[in-house]
DNA sequence: GTCTTTGCAAATGCTTTGCACGTCA
DNA sequence: TGACGTGCAAAGCATTTGCAAAGAC
């Protein structure tokens, strides 16, 4: 566990200055837990320092990402960011269907991972890695129902939109 | 390979009528080969039909994908498709240094999405999984020079941690 | 005091959409 | 003919950027 002080130390360490909206913006997305867009992030944040901006929270959870205290995955196109326990590597899996982000072991990862480097070069960046597909619910859903259908798991808000093929351009799954 | 009948086909088979933007837009990946911008898409399409729309080539792009004829890729953000041979599924590697999109063989993969399904009963789509990192060239690179090489970045010195972070817009090569 | 960061506002760039006209079946 | 698809123009949205003021060291 990573307290406010590492953070200071990781950004002094990398020559970037402590400020209250680095710290605040890391503290925010710990606090709330899973993957946050930057809105819910900047909302988040606004409670305690009402003058944050926008902008403010994209540099700072792009600079937070690349020193590695945050990861960034894109959902629907959408950037997220969750904290960064350090050590604790792992994968995302994103449903297409309810757009969760559930968290993979990085068991069959590394696997994955030694195998591509040998065999072709290439170096996975675990932490990067966004698979998308069907989780559980969402699969078991669509088997036995083609009639409305509209589950909601979790307290999500987010467009939820149908799966199949539907004729005419409405708007594909993930922009 | 397919050919312009076996597009129609798929495209009357599913409801759809047939148009010649649609075909073309095919016809254009499939010709150009690999994986492609929406506007490179465009522009190779409007060399024999000035009139066609980006709009149209967006909402063609979407619809062939939907119908598996396409393979929709995300790199940097930005949609690319590419021709989806029958039969032939693969990830995709996507460079985050030189954004480059490498096949990855199902192989491993394979392996993978059984795994996942079986212990966590998420069902990965292959052909939408992208996996990010760095591809063999450029990993070398950043391996023996940390003295000014491809890397637009790096204003300043970053002591320990990690290489080139820092000021993002690392990617902008086709956007 | 100097150089980095922030807030603000405006701009970007990709993608989608509303609508009237053209087109395929 | 009648519904679907396209071109055109304009809107959306997430994200970025220029710049002067504010802040860290």
């Amino acid at each position: 566990m990573q307290n406010p002080n590492d953070t200071a130390q990781s950004l002094r360490a990398t020559g970037h200055r402590v400020t209250i909206q680095r710290v605040a913006v890391l503290d925010a997305i710990r606090e709330m837990g899973g993957h946050v867009a930057v809105d819910q992030v900047a909302a988040r944040v606004r409670e305690k320092h009402p003058q944050m901006d926008l902008a403010t929270v994209y540099r700072t959870a792009g600079l937070l990402s690349r020193l590695h205290l945050l990861n960034e995955v894109s959902i629907g196109g959408v950037n997220h960011y969750e904290y960064s326990a350090p050590g604790k590597r792992h994968g995302h899996m994103v449903c297409e269907h309810c757009d969760r982000a559930i968290h993979a072991s990085t068991t069959h990862l590394d696997e994955l991972r030694e195998a591509l480097l040998r065999d072709t070069g290439f170096e996975l960046h675990l932490e990067h890695l966004t698979m998308s597909g069907l989780c559980q619910d969402c699969r078991q859903d669509e088997e036995h129902s083609h009639s409305g259908h509209t589950h909601a798991q979790t307290q999500h808000h987010e467009h939820s939109m149908s799966p199949a093929l539907d004729r005419g351009a409405g708007m594909g799954s993930q922009q």
